[in-house]
RNA sequence: GCGCCUAUAGCUCAAUUGGAUAGAGCAACGGACUUCUAAUCCGUAGGUUGCAGGUUCGAUUCCUGCUAGGCGUGCCA
């Protein structure tokens, strides 16, 4: 699609500005040519409202200019093209010939697993980081969502041509990572029988701790009463840590998602570079002290409150490490960096861009989007507080596991990827378990990899009637005359756009819906059309050749969202 | 109070970034298995795009002001 738009946008181009150099057209220069999408098979393949856009300079009427416009374009020369025709205000349509169709068949056959892929990142270093959750507890399921998220936004940005990695950052220091070492020391002590003791204000109610606690009473008994307070909440601090990371590491897995790199706040703390940063600041003038404490002029950068850096008690807020640590990944060298955010730290956003903006680092080189929150909906259609401290979170790992008794453990996997996936990451996401549970079989991502399935089986159908399928060379493509072909065509030739938009855009929720879309046409196609006619081998051929094609978009768009292609269901 | 997000069919959401007649899926109703898998298909119905202005050839999209909901809001992360 790239290619030939270029060439219709060369084509055009030229029209305009023979049109202007025979004094048809009153403009100075040729502008910038948009393309606009095509809802209907009438308007042809490729239209431009440029028409419209010149009417005011050219003080002539839409219409008008499109007709000089085409009247300029010779059909014989560009083979290319089957028609153009004008519409509606004074849209140009252009129609493709049906050699453009078969190029879109023979580009996909060449390519494979690499159809959709492009070079436009042009082997760019990106770094995305997301979840990113407080290791204090088990992932909830917004956690889920941004995993879903930003994997796939890996995979588009990759598939385009950049080097993008996938960066958690840790939060094993600061205040939180306190709260959870005093709470996992009320549960040991409560283990031992110990009463009257409450969690913290601050602190993790979570039954998970109680369980970790009992499973430290059973590996060390009451031996780390004889540590010192201090000490002993410091190393169940560290304990907890490892845990729950552990934890959060595995759920991950089971999801589908790896990161590249784990970057520790700890580390960062230690590193030096936090002192570094606040010197920075400190020359630059953006710091002043108050109240005890050293604050950060983050209204000069728009937002409406200065914010605190280091406490009244001499330590960091975590804005300081969180600083640093984006200067370390400048630092590192990536062109952009990208952080998904979880609904709640909204208020961080212009802070943080304050800080690299303070560290000298370019405006744009680092992109925030939030991913909004999702509320668990249950069978009554009523919402569940998902906060970690209240202790009655609702995690991932429930969430698959809910799914999978119903559907299995790879589709439930499945299932919750795309859920979280077909939302654009700014809206807020309802999860209705009892939906997704009982009508499991109705769900979208079936239907998409059902319609994957359906190609596997026609193929194996063959197979057994001996009818393999040929190399592409060797097939009449003429013979896709019916129009739910030439649909389903241009639909794969929309493919490699859709990824490009979508990585571009950082939205993932395009390519679902693309998928879905796609399978909408294929599952009318299959009802209707016979593929495997023996009595009409070459038409078979040709569909055959069709139906590979639909199934390697299938699959390549699948794979992209971390979501498995089924041969069969 | 201030900031961010959201508002589109009964419900959940799209709409290629300002384009042509605003589209899907659920839910409702009526049909199709002797067929390459019925986890499918065909048909019917559903709209003042929250409200009021503005920008222009053209607005669901951009701007302003309202209304409603969610989230955030100086020493947690």
């Amino acid at each position: 699609m790239d290619a030939i738009k270029t060439e219709v946008y060369n084509i055009l181009e030229n029209a305009i500005r023979a049109a202007i150099m025979a004094g048809e057209l009153s403009i100075t220069e040729v502008p910038d040519i948009p393309f606009s999408p095509t809802k209907t098979p009438e308007h042809g393949d490729i239209a431009t409202p440029i028409a419209l856009g010149l009417a005011k300079q050219a003080r002539m009427a839409p219409r008008k200019i499109a007709e000089i416009i085409v009247k300029h374009i010779d059909l014989e020369a560009h083979p290319t093209l089957h028609k153009i025709d004008i519409a509606g205000a004074g849209f140009i349509n252009v129609h493709l010939s049906n050699e453009w169709l078969y190029d879109t068949l023979r580009t996909i056959a060449a390519m494979q697993s690499r159809y959709g892929t492009s070079d436009k990142g042009a082997g760019k270093h990106l770094q995305i980081e997301f979840v990113s959750a407080n290791p204090t507890g088990p992932l909830n399921i917004v956690s889920g969502r941004a995993a879903a998220v930003g994997d796939t936004l890996v995979n588009l940005l990759n598939t385009i041509g950049y080097k993008a990695i996938r960066e958690f950052y840790v939060n094993d220091a600061g205040g939180q990572v306190e709260r959870l070492g005093e709470s996992i020391d009320v549960r040991y002590r409560q283990a031992l029988g110990e009463e009257n003791l409450e969690i913290p204000e601050g602190g993790y109610q979570g039954e998970y701790l109680r369980e970790f606690a009992a499973t430290i009473v059973e590996t060390e008994g009451d031996k780390c009463l004889q540590l010192e307070m201090d000490e002993r909440i410091a190393y169940f601090r560290d304990k907890g840590i490892d845990h729950i990371l552990a934890q959060q590491k595995a759920s991950l897995e089971r999801f589908g998602v790896s990161f590249d790199v784990w970057s520790s706040e700890k580390a960062i703390r230690d590193s030096g570079k936090p002192e570094e940063i606040i010197e920075r600041f400190r020359e630059k003038q953006y710091l002043y002290e108050a109240e005890g404490a050293t604050w950060f002029r983050t209204t000069d950068f728009g937002d409406d409150k200065d914010c605190v850096v280091i406490r009244s008690n001499g330590e960091y807020t975590y804005f300081v490490p969180d600083a640093a640590y984006h200067r370390d990944k400048f630092d590192r060298g990536f062109t952009t960096a990208i952080d998904l955010f979880g609904p709640d730290h909204q208020g961080h956003i212009t802070r943080l861009k304050s800080f690299v903006k303070a560290l000298g680092m370019p405006d744009d080189w680092l992109e925030i989007s939030i991913i909004q929150q999702v509320n668990l909906v249950d069978a009554e259609g009523k919402r569940q507080d998902m906060s970690k401290r209240s202790g009655q979170f609702y995690t991932l790992d429930t969430l698959i596991d809910e799914l999978a008794e119903t559907v299995g453990e790879q589709f439930a996997v499945d299932v919750a990827r795309y859920f979280f996936l077909m939302r654009a990451n700014n809206t807020h996401l309802d999860f209705n378990m009892e939906l997704a549970i009982t009508h499991a079989t109705e769900n979208p991502v079936f239907y998409i990899q059902y319609a994957h399935a359906r190609c596997c089986s026609i193929f194996e159908q063959g197979s057994e009637q001996g009818i393999t399928p040929k190399p592409i060379e060797a097939v009449s493509l003429k013979q896709l005359t019916e129009p739910m072909e030439y649909e389903l065509i241009r639909k794969l030739a929309e493919f490699p756009a859709v990824v490009l938009l979508s990585a571009e855009a950082r939205e993932a929720h395009r390519v679902p819906h693309y998928l879905h879309e796609l399978s909408g046409i294929f599952h009318p196609y299959y009802n209707q059309h016979r593929v495997l006619d023996p009595s009409d081998m070459e038409k078979t051929h040709a569909r055959l050749t069709l139906v590979q094609s639909v199934q390697t978009v299938l699959r390549n768009g699948l794979t992209l969202l971390g979501i498995s292609a089924p041969v069969s269901m």
